[in-house]
DNA sequence: TGTGAATATCAATTCAAC
DNA sequence: GTTGAATTGATATTCACA
């Protein structure tokens, strides 16, 4: 089926980019060689529920559901709180060391988050990387997976 | 100031009715005397950060901010872990049982989730009392309550 | 059922006024 | 800084069709 297809698309897109407009779905569908319309873009939305947030910055941008955000952000926090072992920064990085096997999960499930600050995730077996999108974007990352670590 | 008590009477409206267009913030707050137009609605959700959700069944409707919720249910599970006593059941209400001094702040936190399937909430020293929109809204509820206490 | 083109509806912004 | 009226801009829906 063509829809499911260009649904994991959009949903891949949320991450990479700070979508204003339905249009720039289509700018950026067509770019992988999927047509769409902004009428389909619209009905996709409303399928994944998806919502339009005002951001802090003044804009707007497309973002996933709230209830499956607060989900994965439950097994996030799990996950973490299960398999931390240590974390260390330098740069744009911070490298998460875990139990052994946990790697992948932790990292999937970070990607899974959309954090606006996280340029990419990696995650071997014990080991997760990741790479903020600028300094301060990985320092604002840290506090959050701190926040995170200490439950609240 | 005129604006911080329209927003309250916004985030008051949120909780009680299913808004699908900011022309219903017009109309509702008009019947509370409050006079604006859709412009300065539009404007307001901006400034709260509002979305406006596809739902389930169909339509939209306008819900408090993703990181709010999310912070305020965390806060609604560790009260009710921290506090929780008992829970019984009848009809559309649910009682739960607390330790004493924690039954108003859990009521107002579970006011402040704005669950769409509460009636309403009351909380006296060590008691809480929800009322559901229906039987099967407090089944709902019930359980999402119980998912709440064993974490997830 | 899923889609695009056209359209209707709804939301954001501009601009003037306060 | 805040607002309403008018406007522009964006999104949802209708309608025809694959």
């Amino acid at each position: 089926m063509k829809k499911q297809e260009r649904q994991r698309y959009i949903k891949r897109l949320l991450s990479s980019n700070e979508i204003e407009r339905q249009e720039d779905f289509v700018r950026l569908l067509r770019a992988e060689d999927i047509d769409v319309t902004q009428a389909t873009i619209s009905r996709d939305i409303k399928d994944m529920q998806l919502v339009k947030v005002p951001s802090v910055t003044g804009g707007y941008h497309y973002s996933m559901p709230v209830q499956k955000k607060m989900d994965t952000e439950k097994k996030l926090r799990r996950t973490l709180k299960d398999a931390y072992v240590s974390y260390a920064t330098q740069d744009k990085f911070v490298l998460i060391k875990v139990l052994p096997g946990n790697g992948p999960a932790l990292a999937s499930l970070i990607e899974a988050m959309h954090y606006d600050n996280v340029f990419g995730t990696l995650g071997d077996d014990d080991t997760v990387l990741i790479i903020g999108k600028s300094l301060d974007a990985t320092l604002d990352l840290q506090q959050t997976l701190q926040r995170l670590l200490s439950d609240n």
